[in-house]
DNA sequence: GCGGTTGTTATACATAATATATAACAACCG
DNA sequence: CGGTTGTTATATATTATGTATAACAACCGC
């Protein structure tokens, strides 16, 4: 898993590291249970501070991406609340369908952008 | 068209106002043409800074959903630019989704989603 | 136990983003 | 002319972001 950082983006970089991880689990270069380079390990290795890399891993944790293993470090474990979790997704949704259904992208277009997506996702895991 | 700030969100009450204006758009509560209250009333009604105000008319402005008309102010006039626009929807489901798969939302289950969305918006407008 | 690691917390500092407050300007309208 | 429009400029306060250094308890391998 390759991360990179854009510094000359207007996106935190704590956030595009979360992010970055996020998409990392769907595309299964992470897997349940694998850890994470340590803080300060990932901090040097891309070249900003302890602090920054500890910010994302704290939100992925509160979002509840991973968790604090004593003996292994930041492991991957998603909590998986369905109910919650599709009320969420579906705010974000809401907001990118304005914009798209402002701009004249039909419904059908939506949908074939979704199956695109989902083909390198993969969707649901067993 | 009733716009409401949340002042103990995290997001910025531009944004707020910008999303505000763009939902509004998309369900029809403005059309193509219609002028939006002046920087300075829409600051007073709210009961925010005038600059807050102008600063998301701005951004409404670069990413084409209105344009300013010197006898009539700022009205709604979007740009459509449709490769563009597929390509920034697209960049913003990416996220989405990458949440959505991680925490086991099927692809089904998303289609849902937009179809339950897209029916308050109406889709593509003639 | 020792040395090194882990996440975590505290403090301090610098810069940028956000929001407010006043003020002024040209362009337009009745 | 008087009042509106968006726009720009300056100044200030607060918050968010990122860095820097240091320390802590808990754990691991030796």
């Amino acid at each position: 898993m390759i991360i990179e950082i854009d510094f000359n983006s207007d996106e935190a970089i704590y956030m595009q590291l979360c992010n970055q991880i996020i998409y990392g689990i769907a595309t299964r270069a992470f897997s349940e249970g694998d850890a994470l380079p340590s803080v300060r390990k990932l901090s040097e290795e891309i070249g900003i501070n302890m602090h920054t890399v500890n910010k994302a891993y704290t939100v992925l944790k509160d979002e509840g991406f991973v968790k604090v293993d004593r003996r292994k470090g930041v492991v991957i474990a998603v909590d998986i609340n369905h109910l919650e979790d599709l009320k969420e997704v579906k705010l974000e949704l809401l907001r990118t369908l304005a914009k798209a259904s402002c701009k004249g992208i039909s419904r059908e277009e939506v949908h074939g952008l979704i199956d695109e997506i989902y083909e390198e996702y993969g969707g649901y895991r067993a």
